[in-house]
DNA sequence: GTAACTGTTCCACTTCGATCGAACCGTCGG
DNA sequence: CCGACGGTTCGATCGAAGTGGAACAGTTAC
């Protein structure tokens, strides 16, 4: 049987700009947007910065980041990859996503 | 005596990126913010949109905002003229109110 | 002076979000 | 099969933030 579990995705057009903002308001999430500005990077890879954050604390944050049209994740073997959906936050919310990266 | 009540005002430049997300991540602050955009405002005039908000909760709302360095609030008689500092935001993380602004 | 006006601060209450262990689920290797 | 692995979900706890009435403070009008 396939039980993929495919996770929840919402298009970028149905999510209200605030929680997009709300989002990247925490440190730690928008640390991994920052990782994740250069490619596409299973969990266990990302959050680097915060080697020792427990699985079950990561797994939260990246469902806000998801939840919020910010970041596609996507079943692979038995990990999950998980991808920034520029393209399609530059649609709505245009120059958002850069000028929140060129921020140091 | 002068018992002008000024209230802080941080530099942008030491206000973390994150604190100006989060306080744009909220409908009622968002809303203020879009409204200063088109020029500076007393307390009363603004939040337009939520006419019967209690006073207390709008100098909150908006007590966020000043500390998030993304609004300035000096007395004028005795009322308060908030005005947006776009300028000083822009030289900090530059596009970011603009990105925001223009999103419906 | 004193009263009305504009806003801020204080306080208590409530709601929301962060955190993390434990249980669970799908996948791959033997 | 079965165990190990990579992640998600559940549930409880805790601190942070929203809300709004009441008290307070500065300013102007009378």
């Amino acid at each position: 049987m396939t039980g993929i579990t495919r996770l929840p995705h919402p298009e970028p057009t149905d999510v209200a700009l605030t929680d997009v903002l709300f989002a990247l308001s925490d440190p730690a999430r928008l640390e991994i947007v920052r990782e994740l500005a250069a490619g596409p990077l299973t969990m266990a890879e990302c959050g680097v910065t915060n080697p020792d954050l427990p699985k079950s604390t990561k797994s939260h944050l990246m469902k806000v980041l998801r939840e919020a049209g910010i970041v596609r994740n996507e079943p692979d073997g038995r990990r999950r990859l998980v991808s920034l959906r520029k393209d399609e936050l530059d649609a709505v919310f245009p120059g958002l996503l850069d000028s929140v990266l060129a921020a140091d």
